[in-house]
DNA sequence: TAGATTGTTAATCGATTAACAATC
DNA sequence: TAGATTGTTAATCGATTAACAATC
């Protein structure tokens, strides 16, 4: 009998600790490449360098769609061509930047990016100070035109650096014009209709991680 | 028989999801808090304004050690300071920020670590151009200096935005001064002793979680 | 062929969620 | 007392780790 069930995932959800892993990988097989020790790698050697167990690489490695050979190895130059296909990274996708300050400045300013496949194409500030001025090359905008301007080109990724008090209003503003995905880093929880995307990122979050386990050090005799 | 076992853990160890978990929660308390709607909050409304499960709710808060009252809810003044106590936010923590750059100017002015205990002393760069700066009130020093400075002051928490190829040897000159955390903005993984916390803040992982999700949601249809 | 390393299937572990008892 | 909400114990789920088979 066949499967009747129509809502079914086309693609299964990836477990977010891989894809998190994915990109540590990613770094230190380029790092590795340059470096040119040899044309294969070891899953052992992968794990060792990066302080983890090889049977997680492989596992990681495995849902890339990565394969290694017996008694080799895995290709250096197809396990960084595998992440980057699988997280999309080879091709580019452009991204406004909301919220000129200090944070914001230092992503205009991060060169990175590029190599993950984002591109920063514009800023957009409230201040008139700071509209019209060049960051790192990129122009900041009145954050009047940004619904326009996300709608004239299509742009599917907003980052957010705006103060908190600002942040949830921009983010209806983003999503109202198009924007797919928000990148957070506002420090405020922000809400979206179902179907949008909203990456966290909470300062706060990994600083209570570290003082937690500093403490725990601390405490210890 | 009594147990013989002198090795064991003084403290359990706190999941990490917990740990990351209790920041937003705070955020979202102190908001609440201010805005005074009542002395108690149900978790059961925590969980539907921040998007998550009462139970999850009731079951973190038990690990911070706060209690409630069946029937009426969580006091949010002791659930506040419960969390803060538990993390080690009621008392600050002074560190040294090293690398005065983009990122490390945008964390420099950052005035939120005050609320979460973090007391940024002053910043060290190796470019004689930066040296003797202030970034938001803070002195530039020379990193020749961030040995003696960080014995001296007895500093425990290192935060490192330098370019990842220093990372490493800044890195290392931190832990061997006394350093016993380290929270690393660079993009590499970085080496420590055992018993050396690292905190590796990693842009690419986040992004990567947002790549493909985006990709699989542009995908679909 | 023998041996090293990958790939896969099974077991374990830990976190999340559910069920229900306790309590104000 | 009745009912709402917390607190606790049990069940489920998913990720990690282990064991071993496949393969170059």
């Amino acid at each position: 009998m066949l499967k009747q069930n129509a809502v079914r995932p086309v693609v299964k959800a990836i477990p977010e600790p891989v894809l998190r892993r994915l990109p540590v990988y990613y770094q230190y097989l380029r790092k590795i490449n340059l470096e040119q020790s040899g044309e294969y790698i070891s899953c052992a050697r992968i794990a060792e360098d990066l302080n983890t167990l090889a049977i997680q690489v492989r596992k990681d490695m495995a849902i890339t769609g990565a394969a290694g050979k017996p008694k080799l190895g895995y290709p250096i130059r197809e396990l960084i061509k595998a992440i980057e296909i699988f997280l999309g990274w080879n091709n580019t996708s452009e991204a406004y930047l909301v919220g000129a300050g200090n944070l914001g400045s230092a992503l205009l300013g991060y060169q990175g990016f590029k190599d993950y496949g984002l591109n920063i194409v514009a800023a957009f500030d409230a201040s008139p100070d700071k509209v019209g001025e060049e960051i790192y090359g990129k122009k900041v905008l009145p954050v009047k035109k940004l619904p326009e301007m996300i709608r004239r080109m299509g742009i599917k990724i907003g980052i957010l650096t705006a103060p908190a008090s600002c942040a949830q209003e921009l983010a209806d503003i983003m999503v109202n014009s198009g924007v797919k995905a928000i990148w957070n880093f506002a420090p405020v929880k922000i809400s979206v209709p179902e179907g949008i995307i909203v990456q966290h990122e909470n300062l706060a979050s990994s600083l209570a991680v570290l003082s937690k386990r500093l403490a725990l050090l601390l405490a210890e005799r």
